[in-house]
DNA sequence: ACCTGAACACCGTTCAAGT
DNA sequence: ACCTGAACACCGTTCAAGT
């Protein structure tokens, strides 16, 4: 059920995937749909979850600076693995985005940072919210591109720089400011 | 038009801001609408300028850090200004977050501080996303517990501090990042 | 120039009733 | 336990025709 869904976001976007053409998909009347999940959001809060899945599995840094990295870029290939991914996720998890696999553990990394509980919590929102962002306006973008390969020059400041690249800049200016946060309290 | 859409905005939310909603309470057929709009977004488009349009105004402050620091309070109180504000806008701007009012003059405030164009235009980027973010997860937070004063200890982090405690800490951590990134170029 | 009337092709959700 | 049939109360959008 869950599977249905996912094919229908990755071939036909987040605008066609809905409880009737799941059912329909499933060989299935709409209303059936309703036995297994009380509502829409809910079918979308296990499809986000199921994008998540990779979130879970265990770090390879062991320093601060260098697991917040590989969790976000991990967040964000999570997001870009399935169409509209991005959007669906940053949709559903509006202020539910607290029961998110890689918020505790992005708060983890800050707390091993030498930040207090309530400050890494702050900071990992405050990345979240960018990477999430970000991930939305790229994924956007690609599928505009894939289609009309729009107006001559799109946005011109696109060109330049990869979106990796435009990623970690704002990746690294977070981390930067954390550990200047950390720094002028340290020494 | 844009008035009575406003309107329905305010009191009902942004799901009740419907095209045939719209158009009964400017009684008139749903039709009459596709007169003055080409579609619903581009409606939609135009309630976010309004919104925003407070963007628009001089800022008081000459050095750029209590510029960006204005800049992100003003984009932040006119998102609050209406119902579901933050949701509309971080909606309607998804990728057209080019076109946005505040995110030319915040680029020009990071190029004040010494970045370059480039930079600037990401750094302008990376800010706005955390706004919009922040904000969006904030004004459904309100909603919620103006609803139902939700079950017992909401989220636990969200009592301690107060919004705009927090709304802070992300914005010190984007400034003290551009901060270090230029600090560590010039001296 | 601006709107009506009426339709088209959809939605999410509910719920008795069936197996 | 799981699904059908059928309905309810909506959507956004189009377009001939009216004034």
């Amino acid at each position: 059920m869950v599977d249905g869904a996912i094919a229908i976001l990755d071939q036909y976007g987040l605008a066609d995937l809905t409880m009737r053409r799941l059912a329909t998909s499933l060989h299935v009347q709409p209303g059936a749909l309703y036995w297994h999940f009380p509502n829409k959001q809910a079918l979308l809060g296990a499809v986000a979850d199921r994008i998540l899945g990779p979130m879970d599995e265990p770090v390879a840094a062991d320093e601060w600076a260098e697991q917040i990295t590989e969790l976000a870029h991990r967040l964000r290939e999570c997001l870009l693995a399935y169409r509209d991914g991005a959007e669906l996720v940053s949709a559903t998890y509006a202020s539910r985005l607290t029961t998110s696999k890689g918020r505790e553990r992005l708060a983890s990394a800050a707390i091993r940072a030498g930040m207090t509980r309530e400050e890494a919590d702050l900071a990992a929102y405050t990345l979240l919210y960018y990477v999430l962002g970000q991930t939305v306006d790229e994924q956007s973008r690609i599928q505009m591109d894939s289609m009309g390969a729009l107006a001559e020059e799109h946005s011109p400041l696109y060109d330049t720089t990869d979106a990796t690249s435009r990623f970690d800049f704002g990746l690294q200016l977070f981390i930067s400011g954390v550990r200047h946060l950390l720094g002028t309290r340290v020494r």
